[in-house]
DNA sequence: CCTTGACTTGAAATGCATTTCACAAATTAG
DNA sequence: CTAATTTGTGAAATGCATTTCAAGTCAAGG
């Protein structure tokens, strides 16, 4: 019988009296105090942390909604997630969703259920009208922008990020500027083709690549491009390692960086330092920071988290 | 009142009977069962987990203790344990160590306190003493071979794999061999040195570098390597991406390959594959897979999982 | 017509720890 | 030396769902 009550018992008080002791409160004098303690320790006695997640209504873990786990975006922001969480004591489990709108809403439920008390979601399938009514049973955060009042995000202001990169390649004199972009359907693909509208007019599909994730993607991606009739002068990858990847295809055909070929990747990764490319980093790790500090609060505001531009050789 | 009692008061019937429909058993009459599952609707009831957890002493949960998060290879095995979680309709909750033992021991206490079902080591800094008391509390699986009967273990026979990346090297008739590892102190960081030493005798130290992780660390160990007078004519690296940035700061001095330099990586990732890098896959995604499964089955088998050598085009 | 097995259903016990309430004892304040 | 606090402690209620046990109904088999 290794629970509260067993250890009362042995140790001759009350079970509220092992509470105490448990749960460092005063009033609790020394000699039973000790007597306490030294039962638990004969026992090998540990709280069953079920029944007082049960009692308290909280868990002290937040679930983390993301597409996939082995990508550089997503990672960024498990990470900073995992720090801001073990500061604080709180456990982060990962529910990955491949875009599925059916375990998404599977992870909501877990939310209504109680196993968590917030759910961070770094990317979705579903609507905002499908997600927001689970927001009453725990803070739901966002890593995203979002524009309902219901549920808090930590972001970066991507639009405005590709609006200076298409308008940087523009006043270096390109015009010719492909791109590529994760999942045709996603906020930030769009975001970067009205972003390309605005500052260059109506997007050719030739200069957009979608479904490019990593250095693989970006050297079939690079070589479609620089093969194709129109050929573009600068190419804006949507990650550092998609940028690698296009970079070693441009540099194994012998077109020079940045003289034939201006590359600006994204994310600011190991892969794009070496190679000496360009790159704006939306400090995801931050986002994820901010967006556990919101579930924390259980505040519902919205976090702009600043990018930055890095400029190295290849622009 | 939104429990179950709640609900069985409403629909009118015993909390017995609510928890039967809850559970799908047979033996509840159609009325009842309907009229239980509209009060069910009508409420927006939902099972609080933690006390579902709790009765059944089971969380169907999953801590997966990983040093870091952002690192390539515990990232496939954690990709893995996700995969066969997810289909086994389990949650992974990532548990960051940093190789700090006192984490680490917070970490088996969850266990203790019944929060997971097993705990999935990747890779750890406390002894097997210190870990395997905590075997009685739920499944404690390794994710490196394990000599105790205590933890069972999903492993890659990375001593072998490097024996056999060392003679093929030997057999191609290199003999100035060097490599990177990672952490001094790891066991594969030992077993590397072993199997160096099994091949080609006592190690010189200007041949060894470790703490390299990403691109940017096989970058500066290359510089190091090739700069020195103890050139080395084949360099086998700790990853794909460490020997990435050992290939590339190669090339950027006109170090040709494989004929002046041989690379050898590991763990097959993208950007082994374009730069046409022979590499050691572990497959580290099955590694975890298997890790969990044992979980799952509370066995402590000891699994090997096979390796193979993709030769490319780098030795 | 009686026995037996298949259904149905609810009361109560169970799993475990926290917290409120009530009360007693020991201090401190006035 | 009372009155008012501060300490110290335990009984009981609470949070919520599962499961066992007992008991009752009903139809099929002999």
């Amino acid at each position: 019988m290794a629970n509260i009550s067993g250890i009362a018992k042995l140790a001759g008080v009350s079970v509220s009296t092992v509470s105490r002791v448990l749960n460092n409160h005063k009033y609790v004098s020394d000699d039973k105090r000790e007597a306490v303690l030294k039962v638990i320790e004969e026992m090998n006695y540990t709280p069953n942390k079920n029944a007082i997640d049960l009692i308290r209504g909280e868990t002290k873990t937040v679930g983390v909604i993301l597409p996939y786990n082995n990508n550089p975006a997503f990672d960024q922001m498990l990470n900073g997630i995992l720090n801001k969480a073990s500061e604080n004591d709180f456990s982060v489990t990962v529910l990955p969703s491949e875009y599925n709108k059916n375990k998404e809403i599977g992870y909501l439920q877990k939310l209504k259920s109680k196993l968590f008390d917030g759910i961070i979601i770094a990317s979705r399938a579903s609507d905002w009208e499908t997600i927001i009514p689970y927001s009453n049973y725990g803070s739901i955060v966002s890593c995203e922008y979002t524009h309902n009042t219901e549920i808090g995000c930590s972001y970066s202001d991507r639009y405005s990020s590709y609006l200076d990169t298409f308008q940087l390649l523009k006043n270096r004199g390109h015009f010719a500027v492909a791109f590529t972009t994760a999942r045709l359907e996603s906020n930030s693909t769009n975001q970067m083709i009205d972003a390309y509208n605005e500052v260059f007019g109506e997007l050719p599909t030739y200069y957009h690549i979608s479904d490019c994730q990593c250095l693989d993607d970006g050297w079939e991606a690079a070589k479609k491009f620089l093969q194709s009739p129109e050929r573009p002068t600068a190419i804006y990858a949507n990650g550092d390692e998609v940028a690698g990847g296009i970079y070693l295809y441009a540099t194994s055909q012998q077109v020079n960086i940045p003289a034939d070929l201006a590359i600006i990747g994204q994310e600011n990764q190991p892969t794009g330092s070496v190679l000496g490319i360009t790159t704006i980093d939306h400090q995801l790790t931050k986002v994820g920071e901010e967006a556990f500090n919101l579930v924390l609060n259980k505040s519902r505001e919205k976090i702009k988290v600043p990018y930055s531009i890095i400029e190295r050789e290849s622009v």
